[in-house]
DNA sequence: CTTAATAAGGATATTTAATATCCTTAAGGA
DNA sequence: TCCTTAAGGATATTAAATATCCTTATTAAG
């Protein structure tokens, strides 16, 4: 079971983001060569964040992406569902009804005790990247972050995360 | 991202072993029919708890597994973690050292900050995992359960869970 | 006003992982 | 001796992740 890499990709994007003068735009390209990620690709986990009301965009030159909330209000949590999904990690398909014993469209009276124990399981896991936004993420970033901050031609940051 | 569904029935397979009188043994055949999953597949996911030391298996005629330790021992984490690995649900490819403004080899002091914020939900995840055992899961399962326990032909148990 | 840059998103290709089946071997019980 | 089983290697099939290509509408810069 493993995230995609797009998750990896939003992340740092909005850290980067995160870390924008106010007013500015950083657009697909940018944000892709800083990463190093195809373009086309990492376009999509933008687009998702920006369906989920994280970033805003604008069109033409020196258009792109920018945080459409202060980064104390995105929390992790927002950036890995808005990428990856809500649904849990744990798909019950109830086989315990395949049961062969089982009176034919028997059907229990609570959910699988299993699948109940898994789901629990994920909400403690969304429930800790619930807790961590953006701006703890700087919190912690400011400590190790070295203080020449380039300003490439293309605009480029400093990679913040 | 989800869960493999051999997680899903090495879960129920576990459960049902744990209901099993003391010595019996179940086999690939009757555990595979009695979830309704294909045998030949579900025999990789019991190899694999094999491996793990969590069941032990034995050849021949009326073979098959049983739990290699008492309900207790056995938790949800253990089970997881034989069929779906110990590895962590996110990857950090480390995407921060791509940035072309970056001096070339440049690395920063301590672990990628987006990374460990994605670890420690997945700790959290596996410690929630590791809180429940197969005897936990009895209990909850005790109440709902019918108490017309079936012994058809095979030896099938009804399923608990 | 024109031109170039951009986000959005549909369509499709490629690659990888999950799912499933098949077969052989060695061991154990009747 | 014969049948059943776990173990595991090899391979096929299916689905998902990854990636690219292309078109359209919008916007800012010149």
């Amino acid at each position: 079971m493993q995230l995609r890499n797009q998750v990896e990709w939003a992340l740092h994007c909005c850290s980067v983001l995160a870390g924008l003068p106010a007013g500015r735009y950083l657009s697909t390209k940018v944000l892709a060569e800083l990463h190093g990620v195809p373009k086309e690709y990492l376009s999509k986990a933008l687009q998702g964040l920006s369906q989920a009301g994280l970033v805003e965009s604008t069109l033409g030159p020196s258009g792109g992406y920018r945080l459409a909330k202060t980064p104390g209000q995105i929390t992790f949590l927002d950036i890995v569902e808005a990428v990856e999904g809500k649904t849990s990690s744990f798909v019950c398909d109830n086989i315990r009804y395949n049961n062969p014993c089982l009176r034919k469209g028997y059907r229990a009276d609570g959910a699988c005790a299993i699948a109940q124990v898994m789901w629990d399981a994920d909400q403690a896991w969304r429930d800790k990247l619930r807790s961590v936004s953006l701006a703890d993420l700087g919190k912690t970033l400011r400590k190790t972050v070295p203080a020449d901050i380039l300003d490439k031609t293309q605009g480029w940051v400093l990679e913040r995360s």
